[in-house]
DNA sequence: TTTGAATTCATTCAAATCGACCATCCACTT
DNA sequence: AAGTGGATGGTCGATTTGAATGAATTCAAA
C-alpha cells in the first residue's frame, strides 16, 4: 500500500533539518509530490531511493517503516554473505532482513545482493543440506524467508508506467525453485518493467496460451531442476517458436542447463546471472536511467557551476 | 446515468483527509454536486480530472472503480468473493490488494477474511481449473498473488513480543500447497504468536527434528493433499508421539481429511477452519485479547465516561 | 412506511507545513 | 586575513491539514 509520508517524519527519519529537506525535494533529489495546498508529501520508497542514490546515512529507520538498526554498518559483501548464511540457517529473519536493507541503502542493486549474496548463500545451504550438515526443515526456512523478502523488495520498486513493456516469467514441469524465477520478476520490476512471475512447475502448453494472450515483450525461464532432458528440450523449442512468432524474446538461465543442454535448445539469450537479465531487458528496451529525471527549472541549470 | 461516489472513497482513493477534501470541493477544485440533504457527490471523471489538473497523486486508482464496498458486513464479503475471484483470474494483482485492504480497514479480521473470502476464492478457481473454465497458469498466478497478499499481510501485524509462545507450522511430503499454512502463520502472529512457517513439502523426521531443537509450544499441520495414507497416517502419528512429549499441541487441518482419516490420526485439536486454529491457540495463550491495549492514561480512561 | 446503523454534514481546534528570510559554518579563492 | 559561494539550521506569520464533535442525512432491511 503506497503510503505517503510528510516531510517532517523523512527530516527526521534522515536527521536533517526541514529546511534542508525541503530544499533537496525543490531540487529534484527526493521524488515527491505537493497536495492541492501546496503540502509536500513523498513515498516511503522514494526516500529509500535517495539514501540509496545519495549515499546518506539514515537515523530513525523505524520511522520509515523499515527494520530497525539498518544503516550503520558498512556491509562488505562477503562479510553480508556470512552473516546472512547463518542467519537463514538459524531462521533470524529479522537479520536477514536488516542485512538486506542495509546493503541496498549501502548503493549495491538488487541484482547485484541477487548475484553476490542471496543466491550463492541459497546454493551454499542447499549444498549443506545434501552433505547432512543442514537438515532439510533449515533449508525449508531459509527458503521461506527468502521468498518473504522477495516479495518485500518487490514491493519497493517504483510504480511501473502504464507503457512499460510487459514480461513474464515461470519455471517449467517438475521445477519447483520459485526463488530463482522471482528474482527475475524483481531485477526486471527494478529496471522498469511491468514483469510477472506466473510461478513454478508450469506445463509448457499453458505458458504458451500465456504468450498467446499477453504477448509479453519478454518471457524469462528459470531452470533449476530438469526432470527429462528430451521432453525439457522439446518443450522449451516448442516455447521459443510461440514466443518468436508472437514478438517475444525468449531469456533462459538456472543452474541445471549445462553445455551440450545448451547446444540443444533455442532462446533469445542465455543468462548466466541476473546481471545478465538486466542487461537483456534494457537492450529490449532502452529506458531512462533516472526513471525519475530531477525537473530543473531553467534558472537552477543554468545557475549550477 | 454516471455513477456519483462519496466523499470518503475519493478522500480515501487520493490519501487525504475527509475534511481536506471537503474543503477542495468547496474551493472548487473538484466540480460536485449536491444531494437533496446537502451530501456531496462527484462523478469519477471529475476526480480524474482534478488529479490530471493538479497533478495529484493518486494512492489507491482501484478505489474509484470499486462500488461503495466499505463498511457494511454482511453482502461485503460476498461482494469480495465474486470481485476478487475475477481479479485473482486475470491476474489484477492490485486490485485484490485493494479490496482485502478494504475489508481490513471495514473491520473483518484476517481470519474472517482467509476463511470466507480468500480460501473459498482459491478452492473455486482450482475447481475451474480442474473444469477446464480456467487455465493453469491462470491459477498458479492466483497462488502467487495470494501469496504476495500474505505475506504483506503477516508484515502489517505488530512485531510480536520476545515472551510470545513459538508455534511451529508445514506440510508433510507431497504436499506442496503453500497457501493454507502460511493462513495459519499470519492468523497466529495476529493473535500474538511467535509464529513461523518452515515451509511445504517436509518429511517428517525433520518436523520431528524442528520440534526437539525449538520445543515450541504449537505446532500446525496443514493437510491439502495425501499420496500415500498408510504412510501419511504413521507420520502423523509419530509426529504426535513427539509433540506430547515435548509438551507441543498438535493442530491439524486441511481439505484432504475425511473422517475416516481422522479417525486413525492422533492430534491435540482438529482444525475445521482458521477460526478453530486460532480459537485454539487463544486457550492455549489467553494472551489479552486486543494485541494492542490502547495505552490508557489514567486521566483519559476516567473521562471516558 | 418505518427503523436503525452507517455515513456525511458543518464547525472548531491543535498541529503541521509553507515560503521567505537570516545567521552560521566550511571550503576555497583572492 | 578577508572575501565568496554553497550548504545547513532556525525563526516567523499565514495557510493547510487532520482529527474530533454532535446533528443531519442516507440506505437497506424489517
Amino acid at each position: 500500500m503506497k503510503k505517503l509520508i510528510s516531510p517532517k517524519q523523512v527530516a527526521r527519519a534522515i536527521g536533517v533539518s526541514e529546511s534542508t529537506l525541503k530544499r533537496w525535494c525543490d531540487r529534484g533529489l527526493i521524488s515527491m509530490t505537493k497536495t492541492a495546498g501546496g503540502h509536500r508529501r513523498m513515498e516511503v520508497d522514494a526516500v529509500v531511493r535517495f539514501l540509496r542514490d545519495s549515499g546518506h546515512e539514515i537515523v530513525e529507520p523505524e520511522l520509515l517503516g523499515l527494520p530497525a538498526a539498518v544503516g550503520q554498518t558498512g556491509w562488505t559483501l562477503n562479510r553480508a554473505c556470512e552473516r546472512i548464511s547463518s542467519a537463514l540457517v538459524d531462521g533470524e529473519e529479522t537479520v536477514v532482513r536488516q542485512v538486506v536493507f542495509d546493503l541496498l541503502l549501502a548503493g549495491h542493486t538488487v541484482t547485484a545482493i541477487f548475484d553476490d549474496v542471496l543466491a550463492p548463500v541459497m546454493h551454499q545451504i542447499g549444498e549443506e543440506w545434501a552433505c547432512g550438515e543442514a537438515d532439510v526443515y533449515q533449508e525449508r526456512r531459509a527458503c521461506e524467508i527468502c521468498m518473504r523478502i522477495l516479495h518485500e523488495l518487490r514491493t519497493t520498486t517504483e510504480k511501473t508506467r502504464q507503457e512499460a513493456p510487459i514480461a513474464l516469467g515461470a519455471t517449467l514441469d517438475n521445477d519447483i525453485y520459485t526463488i530463482p524465477v522471482t528474482m527475475g520478476e524483481v531485477v526486471l520490476r527494478n529496471v522498469g518493467w511491468q514483469a510477472t512471475c506466473l510461478g513454478p512447475n508450469l506445463p509448457v502448453d499453458t505458458l504458451i496460451k500465456s504468450i498467446r494472450e499477453t504477448c509479453p515483450r519478454l518471457f524469462w525461464v528459470s531452470v533449476s531442476y530438469i526432470a527429462n532432458e528430451t521432453s525439457f528440450i522439446t518443450a522449451v523449442n516448442s516455447l521459443f517458436e510461440t514466443a518468436d512468432a508472437a514478438g517475444t524474446a525468449l531469456a533462459i538461465g538456472g543452474q541445471a542447463l549445462n553445455q551440450s543442454l545448451r547446444k540443444q535448445i533455442q532462446y533469445s539469450t542465455f543468462c548466466e546471472s541476473l546481471r545478465d537479465l538486466e542487461l537483456f531487458a534494457r537492450t529490449l528496451n532502452p529506458a531512462p536511467s533516472h526513471p525519475t529525471p530531477p525537473p530543473p527549472s531553467e534558472a537552477t541549470s543554468l545557475d549550477s557551476h
